[in-house]
DNA sequence: TGACAACCTATTGTATACAAACTGGCAACG
DNA sequence: CGTTGCCAGTTTGTATACAATAGGTTGTCA
């Protein structure tokens, strides 16, 4: 889909994670019309998608704002989504075929191969980190869970904390990664779930060290 | 706010609950907009919000349906709302004030009264019980936690539940709110915790002794 | 009869104009 | 000096017209 809306939406997405709409900042919809070259419908639009993912927050008086995320949030953030993506891995563990563990295997593989380039190369380790959950995340057969997981938000926070992560942070992500596909190979529901806790946890410490 | 758009949710929510439109049935925005009395863009807006809470899905094409939720979107609803629940019950164990806890024992009073009543208020019993449930989380401060419950759409369920529900039930309902209280009152995280757990999982039972 | 293509209709997407609501400041008044 | 009310400007809300696109139907040809 190439519609206005979707453009919108990215634009104005972006505009926001790059910081070049800081947090606090009000957000017209003529403005970002302006700037994504459309009218105010997709703009408004794209801004209600963006609200239910909190990225923007509005006043008494519907007006929108950069959200700022607290440290409280970002807090929460990460124990909600270690709860749920936990839950993920749990289901996800008695509903892998033989397939969809292939797929996590290859997909596990091209993560470690960002990770041991000369200079780690972060955005080929982003993406293969996001298909590698949302894999899991599919294999769960939980559309409600996917579509609430959806909305917390995590590429921000992952991309701040990769960042900033050295080589061996990245390393340790692909090695519990392996172990997860351990734990689904096995059909270990307990094994999965204890995993993803992990997995999610360091990350936030790792997080908190770097920014926090 | 009256604006024509909350009308137009509030009204294409209630066709949705109601069964006066299918699980299936195609929602055209100029047959909603008719109906709501309002035109087609606050209409848009108002499918939107349905849609992320899942009341409507959407073909490959944008076409709007009512959505039709299978046994297991029922059961992995109460689920999670079982796990954010319970831990929104773990964050209030230790937010909760003096005022907090007396508005919430009110509140449970009054709950007891629509259940003692000659033939029990179901009206009263849900609006009490909403309130209850809305008090603990907002106890909890977390925002994001908040705004994922929302989206979990608790009410249809309990409302079909508390219809069939007997009075032994809905009494049991407001002994395990009261056991709640009582974790408040000792500030005691795991307990608030654990009784949440339960709470939820026998509305799940009981759910399904009645709904299949 | 069955496949396929062209058309027609139903439905959603976008732009724009106008209405309503809110904000902030200024002035009149107590 | 503070408070209240009002006015101008800004921003969001709604209606409507039109464009684009998907789905279905019909008619033709093999």
């Amino acid at each position: 889909m190439t519609r206005a809306a979707d453009r919108a939406y990215a634009e104005i997405r972006s505009l926001i994670l790059s910081g070049d709409a800081a947090p606090g900042t009000q957000l017209t919809e003529e403005q970002l019309a302006d700037i994504c070259g459309v009218s105010r419908t997709p703009v408004r639009d794209a801004l209600r998608r963006l609200e239910a993912e909190l990225y923007i927050v509005r006043s008494g008086s519907q007006r929108a704002f950069v959200a700022d995320w607290s440290h409280e949030d970002v807090d929460e953030m990460f124990t909600l989504r270690g709860m749920l993506e936990a839950h993920a891995a749990r289901r996800a563990a008695s509903r892998f075929d033989a397939d969809g563990l292939a797929a996590l295997r290859t997909c596990n593989a091209a993560l470690e191969m960002a990770v041991r380039a000369t200079e780690p190369d972060i955005p080929a380790f982003l993406a293969s980190n996001r298909e590698f959950h949302r894999r899991i995340v599919d294999a769960a057969q939980s559309p409600r869970l996917a579509a609430t997981l959806a909305t917390l938000v995590e590429q921000p926070v992952v991309r701040r904390t990769a960042m900033h992560y050295g080589r061996d942070q990245l390393a340790r992500s692909a090695s519990e990664h392996r172990e997860l596909i351990l734990a689904f190979e096995a059909r270990d529901a307990d094994w999965a779930h204890a995993v993803m806790t992990g997995h999610i946890r360091r990350a936030f410490h790792a997080f908190r060290g770097v920014a926090g």
